[in-house]
DNA sequence: AATTTAATTTAAGTATGCTTAAATATTATT
DNA sequence: AATAATATTTAAGCATACTTAAATTAAATT
């Protein structure tokens, strides 16, 4: 299948995740970079290959298959990341952008070896789960949103969820990594902002940053 | 540029350097399995973007820039060999077959990543030259094809120069690897072949074979 | 409920990188 | 040197993955 496909399943599959967006062609245009007609006959097109179900100015549903195929691309592109990340010691960003393109010409094999040199990793370095090769993936249930939390308590960051260099960059600033810890020092519910203790600095986050740190209870 | 455009220009350089082909049109498009018609095609439109000089009827001839792209097409593709093979212990052909996807997915960034972890190699698995960040190429002056060896000598393999599978396999089959030494023990003049004391097997090998190992006079 | 706004679809068209078939030029053979 | 064989080029056509513009449908607003 070709870089197109694999994208365009991909993207569905994400937003199907996320669901705040939903898989109307639309949104998959704009997340793809492509206009709306284009996106709209890739659907009609997909749909006959039975990657998906297709009907007039409905969401785009994924079928088994298409799920498997998004899922397969998820894991080679998360298998990379982490390779990446351990080898060459890149920004998350960087592994990120290396690998969006690694995965569309990564055999299945070479996605085993990479899996099993890691030994067989269950999340890559933003703490996203890397789907197995039947296709099978981890979802973590005791993660939560940093707008979720309490003051006063520390948590562990489990995931940054997002594809952004500003983000990254922030993040690389301050010190917000997978696996760190920090303290929740105030909630602005008016304001929707969290203020955090981390490597001894007090730091701010607004909404769009803690809607997509996610954390675990520490458990000291 | 595209995979089709790198593929092009690298079959036109890897051609040109191994001078039993031509770089004629019909050449290139036996070497990439694709149609007369459809070489020539291309050919007009990289001539016509400066990759190299195109009269009919005549051989194609890289420009600088079209040398330099496919040098750093092969860069790639030999670094990423060389990785696959220190991680995972992968085949020679298994290198090759993964590295032709990569080459054309891989930022120069990333290739400088991977250049650096292996110690900024010279030569991959396969004993090629790798081409550096700037395009320049190590020759290898003292190496001879096992055809021109003299009997009674013993040798070190310093290159074999195929991609293909049987090949590989052969050589995996009887120890023939990069850096491995052998005693050359009979030269067969009349048909071209070549006996050779390896692993303390005598093994025959023909002409094809003779033409795409290459090795250097043993110190010792 | 009617109207405006927005999203989706259809239609027509484009660039890339191929194909096959026919025409033309080159190379090899006698 | 003429002819046969081979290679190259031209021409026409196709699939993929896009585009813009216009038409249609759905959703939001008043």
């Amino acid at each position: 299948m070709s870089v197109a496909i694999e994208n365009f399943v991909k993207a569905i599959y994400k937003n199907d995740k996320n669901n705040t967006n939903d898989t109307k062609p639309g949104n998959i245009a704009k997340k793809l970079g492509i206009s709306n007609a284009a996106a709209t006959d890739m659907a009609k097109k997909l749909a006959s290959k039975n990657l998906l179900k297709y009907e007039k100015y409905q969401a785009l549903q994924l079928t088994d298959e298409g799920t498997k195929m998004a899922l397969n691309v998820i894991r080679k592109h998360r298998l990379w990341e982490a390779l990446l990340f351990k080898l060459f010691d890149m920004s998350l960003h960087e592994i990120h952008r290396e690998a969006e393109l690694l995965e569309h010409e990564t055999s299945n094999f070479l996605a085993d070896r990479i899996s099993e040199y890691l030994g067989n990793p269950k999340f890559d370095p933003h703490g996203d789960p890397i789907p197995n090769a039947h296709g099978e993936i981890t979802t973590i249930d005791n993660s939560i949103a940093l707008s979720n939390t309490q003051e006063g308590k520390t948590y562990i960051i489990s995931r940054l969820m997002s594809d952004d260099k500003e983000f990254f960059d922030f993040c690389a600033l301050n010190g917000l990594k997978y696996g760190n810890s920090l303290l929740v020092t105030k909630q602005f519910n008016k304001n929707k902002m969290t203020q955090i203790t981390i490597n001894n600095n007090n730091i701010v986050l607004n909404e769009d940053f803690t809607n997509i740190i996610y954390v675990n209870e520490s458990s000291y």
